[in-house]
DNA sequence: ACTAAATAATAAATTTTTTTATTAAATGTT
DNA sequence: AACATTTAATAAAAAAATTTATTATTTAGT
């Protein structure tokens, strides 16, 4: 029971085969992504006839790839078989880093999280020690997980920065050889691997079983430590010319005299972000305001979970406050961003967005004010429905839509 | 000799017919948009077989459809017989309305100018006199040309401001009834017609036969009397969801207390624009600055056009300052845009496209100081090829590619 | 100039796919 | 409950496409 027979193309297969390999191809695609379908449909869906769909689906389900799911209601008439994947047929691994933790999950054919470890504990450094421990954990996870190696059609890591899936470049981290990263992880997992934007993946996570439903143009804020974007386009996951697209938090918009992490003064992230957030709040506790947070003796181990809890279950004033100064300035500059992309959909995502009920109304009122009224008409806001599972997720269907060719 | 019977797809036809059609029109856009071909490498292209293709071949032959344009070299073998589409077989319109003028071209079927109209005298007007005024320009530039209505496949009409191509709404001019606009003028000059934003269509003229080589995602700034942009994406206009993308020229970014055509205050293209430009000029030599366009009597009367030429014929100080701080400004900005979208190319085009040797130096310095190093090593920067022919020229290669469903 | 190798085009044979006809299974109506 | 109607699935006949074999043209090498 394997798929890989239709994946190796060849070079001197006739062109008849290559029509009933592309054809099977799409029925398989067609029950992954789209779910269990009937022979009817599909010859529709596919534009084949019946008796031929009728034909490849007896061999696929002979070869154990799809599985007969019986009968369905219907209308009126004679009711059809339903047939979906084996959920056992293949699998996809996800794999989140961030500063602090790893996250892995594992999903099947049928796209159901069949396993997820969240916050492994991990310190992200940009050493071969810390890779080599990543590498550790994942091959821990996939042992425990009792799902043949072979049967995982594919990893996607996502890690922060400057990212070119395309190549399996990482620029930010991990960049220790010529030899693309994804290789190097890849020969250590024995499992195909990916490597991708964390606000990218959060942003698929979220376009395939998230907030959105069926909106083809969106803008996807993550707002956790630094401050990124993920943009859907036309459909798709947008990438630019190299993967660098979406480096929201390095727009140079603020005389603030701050350094950035990336080297440069005045950037948006130093104005809004986890980190920012936790500096402001820091610097307001350190010239005497007073805050749910204030019992601490030790400002400087204040972090942003603590912050994050004293808005949530404290009603914070001090840091609600502040949250709601970062909305209008990260309104002001989506603002500009919706007038250029015309987005249907802007979502709120990563750490913040367990506060986004203090950051949505700034942000809604800043973009109103300061863009064009018919664009801002067509944008509806919505928070992170997946929360810190986001980027797992987008990364399984990352593996998925690759298999697949779709991206 | 027709090829409308492809595109009436009515609804009870069988699905072998259905097949036969579409590789038809597969090989019809091949030929159209890829040029002359030979019958193996359309047989690869399509991935049909020889002799299924050979047939269709002859009957597009017999159709009158394409022509056989003789054998071609190779480098070895039988030499292949080359098709191409008959130049005559049909045709696109293009149309660009400025404030002062209009520009119509034709293209015949092989991507030819055939005929074109520069700057007939017009004055865009927001009333249905101007509106009837512009059809009957049209209507005279087609009975002119000696071309059948019924071989023009369709028309597009470039206007400036907020233009919902699919719905085929213009919100910023001719916005008179429920109906939309394409309808309207469709029914006037008896023609499948369409409208497109300036700065799109512009952007499509320089992708199809331009400045762009093989970039999938190119930025074009259009500076003209106003400000705006076209954007290239995944290899295609990108529309956003009503087609409003790319409103460049309003992001809040000055506190200068102007007030811009869209109503705002402080809008990028109070700064950067043909009409700051002009404004810019008038100030400085009202406040006794000198100039080659000093020995103006009447300050009020200078153009766009006189500082433009007092630049290029001149090189005049006093304009060429003024344009050095707009690129600086417009550098700034597109340096934000260029972390979001990672483009190969920028393009600058429009009136000022002129001029753009003053203005490129500024905007890339200004854009490597304030974007991210990896992806500012991306850009490259052009200056517009097709100068005040990108709109028409444009505009009918989106005709082409709506008819081939290719937007 | 002759011959081998390469590519194109055509013809005949084979395979694949579709169409049409038939049977099966379900719903709803009189 | 019988029957018309609808949709699904299968079987047999017909059509279409591909494969293989053959012929046609061209280049390059001896």
């Amino acid at each position: 029971m394997s798929i890989s027979f239709l994946f190796n193309n060849s070079d001197n297969i006739p062109l008849s085969a290559l029509k009933t390999i592309n054809l099977k191809k799409d029925l398989i695609r067609s029950l992954t992504i789209g779910g269990e379908n009937t022979i009817p449909n599909l010859s529709k869906e596919t534009g084949y006839s019946i008796p031929t769909v009728t034909k490849l689906i007896g061999e696929l389900l002979e070869e154990g790839i799809i599985h007969d799911f019986g009968k369905i209601d219907t209308t009126g008439g004679r009711r059809p078989s339903s047939y979906g994947i084996n959920p056992n047929a293949f699998y996809f691994l996800g794999v989140e880093v961030t500063r602090t933790a790893v996250t892995i999950g594992l999903q099947s054919a049928d796209n159901k999280n069949v396993k997820i470890s969240e916050n492994i504990l991990y310190s992200l450094e940009n050493n071969r020690e810390s890779l080599d421990k990543l590498c550790d954990i994942i091959n821990f996870f996939i042992d425990e997980s009792e799902v043949p190696r072979k049967k995982i059609i594919g990893a996607c890591i996502n890690l922060t920065g400057r990212i070119n899936s395309r190549e399996g470049f990482s620029y930010s981290f991990f960049y220790f050889e010529e030899k693309p990263l994804s290789s190097i992880i890849e020969s250590k997992i024995r499992v195909k691997t990916y490597i991708e934007n964390d606000s990218r993946a959060m942003t698929y996570g979220e376009y395939n079983c998230g907030v959105v439903k069926n909106e083809q143009e969106v803008l996807f804020v993550n707002i956790s430590w630094g401050l990124g974007m993920g943009i859907i386009c036309k459909g798709g996951l947008y990438y630019g010319k190299s993967g660098y697209s979406g480096e929201f938090g390095h727009a140079p918009l603020f005389d603030n005299d701050i350094l950035c992490q990336c080297g440069k003064k005045g950037c948006l992230e130093t104005e809004v972000s986890g980190w920012a957030l936790e500096r402001k709040i820091k610097e307001k506790l350190r010239s005497g305001a007073t805050s749910v947070l204030s019992k601490n003796k030790n400002i400087d181990s204040i972090n942003i979970n603590q912050i994050i809890s004293a808005v949530v279950d404290h009603e914070d004033v001090l840091a609600i406050e502040v949250l709601e100064e970062m909305g209008e300035k990260l309104g002001r500059y989506l603002a500009m961003l919706v007038n250029i992309f015309n987005p249907e959909l802007v979502i709120i995502g990563g750490t913040l967005a367990a506060v986004s009920d203090y950051l949505q109304l700034p942000v809604q009122t800043a973009l109103k004010r300061y863009s064009l009224n018919l664009v801002n008409q067509d944008v509806r806001f919505k928070t992170s429905k997946l929360g810190d599972k986001a980027g797992v997720v987008g990364a399984c269907y990352i593996v998925r839509d690759r298999f697949f060719g779709l991206i």
